[in-house]
DNA sequence: TGTACATCAGTGAACGCGCGTTCACTGATGTAC
DNA sequence: TGTACATCAGTGAACGCGCGTTCACTGATGTAC
């Protein structure tokens, strides 16, 4: 296939970052590759450079987007409502479209840490004070879990619900996983 | 160097485990290969399939051995007292010697998700019901968390405490990251 | 207690594989006239 | 409105690299007598 209008090109990348970051959040950022994203929506991996200028950058955007559509959720019912949806184990058993603090939680929590890959000497601002600049990616976390706060009005209780969820999907298949969604929307939601 | 005596085996085998939880912790089970392990034990990538099947079964001893050090930990001090210092900077900066669930729940929390890499047709059972058996690792995580909170006294609380302390290094070097920390501990320390 | 031999922990090179990224190429789109 | 040409989104092969794993080899350890 030759060229594409600038339409579908736009629709293209639109559908990149949508796919993105629903795998990213079911098999984790390192679990799915530029050319799965790229299959999935029907194209060929060769491609993603003209629209992203790297899978890190992709990361970001997907992130962004994964944070704009649980925000949308957020508007859309009641904080009780919401909280019962996020601690049921169809959300568990489904990460993909589910909460982005959650399924990303697991791919940036050691962002921070130095040994990481290639990142050389990232030209010459030798801020070798440990300072090192937050990724896009970070940046997009940090400012959904802001978001997230604002709109559940306490930081603790998003802080127990993604725990809550991050621990009832590692221990999914066991009725510990199960006691947890429970013992937390016990703790959480007045009526039940 | 040829062969080396039991003794000397054997706590080499231990010293793998123990830097293994380490590193694991510090910077998640994909950002640490087997040769960087055995090399910070001194010893060369080669040796490690005359102790471990692979890099998993590895993973499986570690997620074990960090536990066990945690449970050591909670032992020696009361529930306010290691609150406090989970819930400290320190904590979060420092994750190496800290909380396995919160350090290796990045990890494990796409397990449960087929993609993942070879595992083949994994003998004739032929569970294709989507029952998929918990690896070793998940195993060893989920009776971690039982333990936690047993000793802990609450599921819910454990939740909290994992859930502040991925946001907080998710988010670390930000405000936010420090605000978390401190909403948390206000609400589950009694005296502050 | 000594001696001869088998064992096997550790070495270091090599293998396969997947993935992020690059690149020459294609041909429909967009634009200049 | 039509024609000529430049642009550039998408293609598919290839590259480099790191990592998990394997393997022939070494030589000190453990054991049998």
């Amino acid at each position: 296939m030759g060229r594409v209008s600038q339409a579908q090109a736009q629709q293209n990348r639109k559908r990149i970052v949508e796919t993105a970051a629903r795998l990213f959040r079911e098999r984790g950022v390192a679990g799915v590759s530029v050319a799965d994203v790229m299959a999935e929506v029907g194209l060929t991996h060769g491609g993603f450079y003209k629209q992203f200028a790297s899978k890190e950058a992709l990361v970001a955007e997907a992130v962004g987007q994964a944070f704009a559509e649980l925000s949308e959720n957020l508007r859309n019912q009641d904080r009780d409502d919401f909280v019962r949806g996020y601690l049921s184990p169809a959300h568990r058993d489904n990460p993909g479209p589910g909460c982005p603090a959650a399924g990303f939680a697991g791919d940036l929590a050691h962002e921070g840490h130095q040994e990481h890959e290639g990142h050389q000497e990232h030209e010459g601002h030798q801020q070798h004070e440990g300072h090192q600049e937050a990724s896009a990616a970070v940046t997009a976390y940090t400012r959904g879990i802001a978001l997230y706060a604002a709109e559940l009005g306490s930081l603790a209780d998003v802080a127990t619900l993604v725990g809550a969820m991050i621990l009832a999907r590692a221990t999914a298949g066991t009725e510990l996983s199960d006691r947890i969604l429970d013992e937390v929307r016990a703790k959480l939601v007045s009526g039940a």
